[in-house]
DNA sequence: GATTTTACTAAACACCGTTCACTAAACAGT
DNA sequence: ACTGTTTAGTGAACGGTGTTTAGTAAAATC
């Protein structure tokens, strides 16, 4: 689904302006016409709906827009009324599931201790992978598609805000943490102790929802190793050892 | 490509035995089979080289047997005389590049020191996922398909040896390091441990293969976060905070 | 009431992985 | 050398995919 070669790719011309792309603007400027956005909104989460189940039953890539049409009660030509293309009715459906992932972040950057709220940010982390292990995959284990695109229309990123606000409350909380000398004084660059701190957490779920069935590695519990991976990791960090009850558990 | 229906399944019926079966067998019982034996691994590999050609160029999932059948100068119903399907082809050529990161990995193996041996396998890894960024992709972060058929079939498991050895020499160099009392008592589960570290690199490595181009991080250099990473992790095991030149780079 | 806009359908298009009847050449047995 | 068999490779198809497009009917606007 990715970098697939599109069939037949549109000559250069500016994709002539549909429905879909004026679907978020609600300018109500007559009554009919706000009639019609409502039910066009219904029309859109119907179809989300619809989506989101199959994919969370099957997995992505195992979900057609057929079926998702048939789902939804459309035939196929009618998702695209509604949606460009697959990836942006992904997409929307995301922004809609990841909204809560970003309320549990907002809530942990209250922590004062940037150590502890770094601590925290890798927990709620871990444990939203676990939870949506289907959207973590399409969200932080696959190369989002037409980078180009999305580079000069902003708009159209795969990524829109939730994880830029997710990385940037990691590298901010690793900045204070460096700032505070709360680190090991080589560990001087918030950026790429941010990404190793990302990597960490990542790593250890990531390898687990590709591999956990696999019979040659006897996967242990994802949440402890990956919860006890991130402590590792700071302690790392601090130069402070890991006692046998020095870290808190999840809030 | 990884869980999409497959369009007509085999219907529970045993695939008849095609020759793409006895593919590896040298049964040179006859001059003229040894002669056509050899002429068919010269296709073999005809096929295998355009394949990884277009693959490392264009990332597997862009590339179709079409592609391949024509660079290979063929048409794509005669790769289907070599390999079952894509997915045999693709592990076809897997086999052959990963003998090289194996290599690497008995000599590394050699390490008297289980910490030391521990973190040369680590930078060996980093390396080789980020030489072949692509293999690295097939091999580490796409779930295996068909997982309930490899599991009966074990010679049909796209992971066939290569990183069931790496696993366990990652597993069996913690469980020396564990022995030897060298990490703090607190991991004393090799298992859990070797999927730690495992994962400290892998998350490190893959979040740069997918999001390194991305716009909203800065990534930096990858070789050093990755060595880095697995440095801070090993140690917060051992307990032993590092220095500013304490850690030796890659052999 | 006439006109424009638009949500939706049905049918197609170009691609995909894979299968299958068939050909032509190489082999094996006599 | 003449058979009979095996088999590498072809060409055309099958069912699937994401997507496009002409057409329709209903709603909104004038």
């Amino acid at each position: 689904m990715s970098a697939r070669k599109s069939p037949s790719p549109p000559p250069a011309s500016p994709r002539p302006r549909t429905a879909a792309d004026s679907r978020g603007h609600t300018d109500a400027t007559t009554p009919g016409a706000a009639r019609r956005e409502a039910e066009n909104a219904k029309a859109r989460a119907k179809i989300i709906n619809a989506a989101r189940k199959l994919f969370v039953k099957r997995g992505f890539e195992a979900v057609s827009m057929r079926d998702i049409a048939k789902a939804a009660g459309y035939t196929p030509g009618a998702l695209y009324v509604h949606f460009a293309d697959k990836l942006q009715l992904i997409h929307a459906m995301m922004q809609q599931d990841f909204r809560a992932f970003d309320d549990a972040t907002t809530n942990v950057m209250q922590i004062a201790d940037p150590v502890e709220r770094l601590r925290q940010l890798a927990y709620g982390y871990v444990r939203f992978a676990l939870a949506h292990p289907h959207h973590y995959r399409l969200m932080f284990m696959t190369e989002p598609p037409d980078f180009a695109v999305a580079n000069e229309r902003d708009d159209n990123c795969m990524f829109a805000d939730s994880d830029r606000e997710g990385y940037n409350a990691c590298r901010h909380t690793v900045a204070d943490c460096i700032a505070q000398k709360r680190f090991l004084p080589r560990f001087n660059d918030a950026e790429t102790v941010a990404q190793m701190c990302w990597g960490c957490v990542h790593g250890v779920v990531s390898l687990y929802i590709t591999h956990g069935k696999m019979p040659w590695a006897r996967f242990t519990d994802p949440l402890h190793s990956a919860l006890l991976a991130i402590d590792t990791h700071m302690s790392g960090l601090t130069g402070t050892p890991i006692g046998e009850s020095t870290t808190g558990g999840p809030r």
